[in-house]
DNA sequence: CATCGACCCTGCGGGC
DNA sequence: TGCCCGCAGGGTCGAT
């Protein structure tokens, strides 16, 4: 469920009920589909300080004054939310933070059990410390350490679908079936053509399209299509309005009329314009 | 190695 | 009303 956009919208929410604070006590309340290796169990951390809320595309981490982190992924369903201590547990309510509030709680809910929270051990990246398990992920575009030029790299090699590319977190981070569609769109490039014939200007207008789809759904607050991607004040996102082809089947293109179409290949959705962004090879996809 | 489909799980809406 | 199917902002793993 969440990208890039909507998990930094849940990091800027939670930061200040974070941030400088202990972490008093943190229960495992239900196990979900935990599949991340856990290096210890949860209450390890208990007593910490957190020093800082980090993001690296869709990745979260608690960093603290120990050895090791607290890690954090929304999966499709994952959500921080600040609640009341007294209210009432909900169905899929899994982790519970205490951060010393005398109020309030942070609780991890997540319905369909993709998301998980754990614990990991850091290892040095160019003089940082990060979570071991996240050190395979590339930086996201907003990120300082992001290398346009190892981007462009990485594309000339891969002989795959670029949607499928734009998906790998290892290629650039942060970006999921919605921001894909959206860029892509953008860009006017078709999902399926290979990575490696997609020329220089292409692969520019591609970043470029990336980054100001994410930051426009940013700004305001994500994109929320019911109430399982909401803040962690259980606000929605108001970019679903602006969408251009993900979830636009059968719906005019805004630039030139024609209908936008749905195809699956990778067990997922992919929605482009067949007139602005047409593909130069013969597709093996279904059309739906 | 690189690539790709299957799979993990829960709930919802549509068609019959 | 109920059942079955397809679908959903995710990543990981094993077969090729």
């Amino acid at each position: 469920m969440p990208e890039l956009p909507e998990v930094e919208t849940v990091r800027r929410g939670l930061e200040p009920w974070v941030k400088g604070k202990k972490l008093k006590r943190i229960d495992l309340v239900h196990k979900g589909g935990n599949r991340s290796s856990t290096f210890a169990p949860l209450n390890a951390v208990e007593g910490a300080k957190i020093l800082d809320l980090k993001r690296r595309g869709k990745f979260l981490w608690f960093q603290l004054n120990r050895d090791l982190a607290l890690v954090a992924h929304l999966g499709m369903s994952g959500q921080f939310l600040v609640k009341s201590k007294k209210a009432d547990d909900e169905k899929h309510l899994r982790v519970r933070i205490d951060c010393g509030d005398r109020k309030n709680e942070i609780r991890f809910i997540d319905q369909r059990t993709f998301g998980w929270v754990a614990i990991d051990e850091l290892v040095e990246e160019d003089g940082e410390k990060i979570p071991r398990s996240f050190a395979r992920i590339a930086p996201d575009i907003f990120d300082s350490k992001f290398d346009a030029t190892r981007f462009k790299g990485k594309l000339t090699n891969k002989k795959s679908a670029i949607k499928r590319v734009l998906l790998d977190q290892t290629v650039m981070s942060g970006v999921g079936n919605i921001y894909a569609d959206e860029a892509l769109w953008l860009a006017k490039i078709h999902p399926e053509r290979l990575a490696n014939t997609l020329s220089e200007v292409e692969i520019k207008a591609l970043l470029t399209a990336v980054k100001k789809v994410m930051s426009k759904a940013l700004k305001q607050g994500g994109t929320s299509f019911d109430d399982l991607y909401i803040n962690v004040n259980g606000e929605s996102g108001y970019f679903a309005v602006e969408l251009e082809a993900y979830g636009q089947e059968d719906e005019p293109c805004s630039r030139c009329g024609v209908l936008i179409r749905r195809i699956v290949f990778g067990n997922r959705s992919s929605h482009f314009c067949p007139n602005c962004q047409k593909n130069l090879k013969k597709s093996g996809a279904k059309r739906v």
